[in-house]
DNA sequence: AAGTGGTCTAGACCACCCG
DNA sequence: GGGTGGTCTAGACCACTTT
């Protein structure tokens, strides 16, 4: 009964687990004053503190760990890392992705119809080639200014209606409130090209120019396809910043 | 006592822990033959079968889940993933990479030189910019067919003497042997670009082809900078293949 | 020698799904 | 309701660094 009523009661504002407070307290907590390569209390220490299990207190320390807020040394403590540039490559919306660039996002919508599959799309939707698919192609802005042309393929059954909604709302907004689909992980492939004449001048950019080709199946919670999206990014306007890990596991 | 006995008695080959041991074996036992969506046995099977603690096996199967081999259902299982085209980015050297893609890695010097780290490098680096680093560039071959051109700035006081090696055995070898330098970590800046006539002809290749401009900076494990990084790689011969996923935790 | 993070145990309660 | 994964506890021993 503890366990259920301390869950009840810090939950003024979120539903969280106890070490995902203590890991946004933390983070609080450097933000605040702390400096790089300060020492953190002791593991032990925090949980006394905070009246939790060491274990929690590590599953709190372990997120900080993996998102490069702290890094820890076996004897010596848990110590504040150094500021970092860039963030580990997340799964964002391409609004969620300009704001956090200081960009206000928008849209201009090209087209909306329904479609076959093909071959390409079918295969990587897991569709027969001749099921419907709904296309939704966009130009993305920032500012105002065009960043990148998409191509957003939804298995029709999956969507039956979005094409009413696709002009005024977020795509994904509507897909995750009208449908219940999230898409939990995207596997992508990131080329570098030049733009057609054409699509330069949907950018607003001088043919040629260089840019981003990404092709990108979203996967919900199951793993199941449920989006395949084309993009041309304008080179000039995006740049990928990303942080990489050397692996801990081997084989795989 | 027994904690120890069972981890000296395990370690035929390698000094690990029981959950990463156990992470390997349900690899092997997945790869055997289990299909695609498969339940696996329940975590507390898996604690009985394996003899070990629930926690254990939940930390096997974390790894096995952030790898993407398996899927979690509450209240319903563990199941095995789809199999992946691409896997999650990683830190791997270029000569790991090309492997990975089926391809024989190669190198050709072009330089090697002690100059100063300038402000751009320097900063990037810690350095002050009259500091000293070693810069070798050298052309990075697939099959013998150049790949990118990448330019690496050390730190001259981390690797005295490194130039003598430099020409015979792979970098990142040598200063892990000679150095112990091992790159935990590298925050990266991908861009979209084309080759200038000079770079072009070093990767043999027509001048304004489409190409990666890359600049990596490598931290060791306490977030350290001991290395500077660009490459410029063949937009015709390289691309990424990366998956997302959606973040966990909010704020940071 | 003392203290730190790394790993593990045995057991408990919760939220969720229906194999 | 019974079984599943999700979270948490209190305690233990190990490997490692160092006030």
């Amino acid at each position: 009964m503890t366990g259920k009523d301390a869950r009840v009661m810090a939950n003024d504002e979120q539903t969280q687990t106890k070490s995902e407070r203590l890991r946004q307290h933390l983070v609080a907590v450097i933000d605040a004053g702390l400096e790089p390569h300060e020492r953190l209390p002791t593991e032990r220490d925090l949980a006394d503190t905070f009246d939790v299990s060491r274990l929690t207190v590590r599953r709190a320390l372990d997120r900080l760990e993996r998102d490069g807020r702290v890094y820890r040394v076996q004897g010596a403590g848990t110590f504040v890392s150094e500021p970092r540039i860039t963030k580990s490559l997340e799964l964002t919306s391409f609004s969620e992705d300009m704001r956090a660039r200081g960009l206000q996002p928008g849209s201009r919508l090209v087209r909306v119809a329904t479609v076959p599959a093909g071959a390409r799309i079918g295969y990587a939707l897991g569709l027969s080639p001749a099921e419907e698919v709904l296309h939704v192609q966009r130009v993305r802005l920032a500012d105002d200014a065009p960043i990148c042309l998409e191509d957003v393929y939804l298995p029709r059954v999956l969507v039956p209606g979005l094409e009413d909604f696709v002009g005024t709302d977020s795509l994904y907004d509507s897909m995750e409130q009208r449908y219940g689909l999230v898409i939990d992980r995207a596997d992508q492939t990131i080329r570098a090209t030049v733009l057609d004449p054409g699509v330069a001048a949907l950018l607003e950019t001088p043919a040629f120019s260089p840019a981003f080709q990404v092709e990108r199946t979203g996967f919900d919670d199951r793993s199941r396809p449920i989006e395949f999206a084309e993009s041309l990014y304008r080179g000039d306007r995006y740049s990928y910043e990303i942080s990489v890990f050397r692996r801990s596991g081997a084989s795989q």
